[in-house]
DNA sequence: TCATTTGATAGAATTTTTCTATCAATATCC
DNA sequence: GGATATTGATAGAAAAATTCTATCAAATGA
């Protein structure tokens, strides 16, 4: 029954009999079996089909909330059981958005002090992308933005506000300044995040606030790409404060870090996992961990 | 693998194997296998055994914990997706104190006219036994008292008071009194329920605060039996006034229900269904009644 | 001491599950 | 428009699991 519920969990989030059934390791008419004997079981068609998958009925949807809590909670009972055991055991994985990945070194070097046999997957995703995997229990939590879009059911620790620096090359414009204002920041050439990461459409929105059309010249997904580029201090970017210093950009001759005001935007950062009680121990742990930094990491 | 949780949850019940297998509807055999093989996937034993069951491991309680929130959101998906298809069919299993059975009334007939496809099974159980039964999955909601003991992890819906009458006879001592003491309640020759009972102790608690020792003449855990009895207008009782009201025992012209007083106690009645978020379909529309009386009966 | 209770075990029968192979229906591409 | 690829259902065989009956050994208790 378990099975066929995870069988469910799966089709969710592959939307497709193939690819579903060879994430939980079995044949695809195995899986259309199972989906069947679901429906079956209950009476009520679950897929809407037609040669091919078509999504989930209104009953489906509710059995999918539902596989959702029963297959989480079978997965903590095992890890408990396990932990009382063996102590905790186990792979943790996380999803954070891109500025604050480096910011989970935080939690995870305390973390890996106290729990040495545990270890981490951590993803680098957008914050929608963060709570679509937490619903799916494809990740045990993420670091995200708290304050701006609905959170969902969700367990969150704040741990920091992000606040922006603008990088310009020391000998470029601006460079003596010891703050400027958006409107200044928007006449600079910027690279940024891609526009489907939040902290990009922030960035964007405090931009455009200003009255001015922003000049994006470079934009990539990946902050390894921006970081190479902003280090060679020939191009100037916008990037929270805590990131640039985890960075070391802050420490470079050729950069300089300039606070952004006017207004003194910021937002929240913290940790999210399923608001299920009692939480996985492997979870509970994280979460306690970040409760542990959080006043170290807050003003 | 719920199959098996609930084999567990039968044991822990049942304390004894045979019995656990005949609850669960298979032979011995099969259940002992099947925890053998809860035992073998978690790789740890859950039931402490030699010759007979003796009682769960610590890892067995923890999974027991576990197997009633899994059997009960189980259970909890299933009738609410056949709720989706057919309305509220289905039998909700109450559980009330005995003075409080009289009352089941006020909720049932209400909730039956709303939803007519649903049936009922009341038990009589002491207030105890209901908290015991609302976690073991034996009944889906019960009717106790809310403020003495604690109740553990319910919802609870206060209903009313319970407050207490002394019942004589017309021509009797105490008969043309407006309102009684309990010092004076003391003093009278009383039919109670047995002391296992909450209302029992509660009352004793009270006459013994006068100092006196009370004479409880009969005791029953049978309100039928009591009711028998006062109702000859040669015996005398305490009881919530509520109850007196609904048996008719106060229209009755050889007895008379005088209020006691000093102290003027009183003690919150209620129903309590499994703190579950979201709970089964029925359960759910029995505590939305339950807060739809509820202004009706508070004062 | 002897009968009873309790739960484990063995072996057979049955049921369930899963796989491979294949098919029909639809979508996609040239 | 017709060839090709994709998608999910179906049939049948093989494998795995579950469950039963029958029996046994240990412990209890009268």
């Amino acid at each position: 029954m378990i099975e066929k519920l995870e069988f469910l969990l799966a089709l969710g989030r592959e939307r497709h009999f193939g690819r579903a059934a060879e994430a939980c390791g079995v044949t695809q008419p195995t899986l259309s079996a199972g989906v069947k004997q679901l429906e079956a079981a209950f009476g009520v068609l679950l897929v809407n089909r037609g040669s091919r998958f078509q999504g989930f009925t209104a009953e489906g949807e509710r059995v999918l909330d539902w596989a959702r809590r029963i297959v989480g909670d079978t997965r903590a009972m095992r890890q408990e059981v396990h932990a009382l055991k063996h102590g905790l055991v186990g792979r943790l994985r996380i999803a954070a958005i891109p500025t604050a990945l480096a910011m989970v070194e935080t939690l995870t070097t305390p973390y890996r002090a106290r729990h040495p046999n545990v270890q981490f997957t951590i993803y680098s995703r957008t914050s929608t992308e963060i709570l679509a995997e937490l619903e799916n229990l494809e990740i045990d939590a993420g670091l995200t933005y708290l304050d701006n879009e609905p959170l969902g059911r969700v367990t969150s620790v704040p741990l920091y506000r992000e606040r922006y620096r603008l990088l310009v090359a020391a000998d470029g414009p601006l460079a003596d300044r010891a703050a400027v204002t958006w409107l200044e920041v928007a006449q600079v050439p910027l690279c940024l995040l891609t526009p489907d990461m939040q902290n990009r459409r922030i960035i964007e929105r405090l931009l455009r606030e200003t009255g001015t059309d922003p000049n994006i010249t470079l934009e990539s997904d990946s902050m390894v790409l921006l970081y190479s580029h902003v280090r060679t201090g020939r191009w100037a970017s916008v990037m929270p404060a805590r990131l640039a210093v985890s960075l070391g950009l802050t420490e470079s001759n050729t950069l300089r870090a300039i606070p952004i005001v006017e207004p003194e935007a910021s937002h929240t950062i913290g940790l999210v996992a399923p608001a299920r009680e009692p939480m996985t121990p492997l979870t509970a742990a994280l979460v306690a961990e970040a409760r542990r930094i959080a006043p170290l990491l807050m003003d």
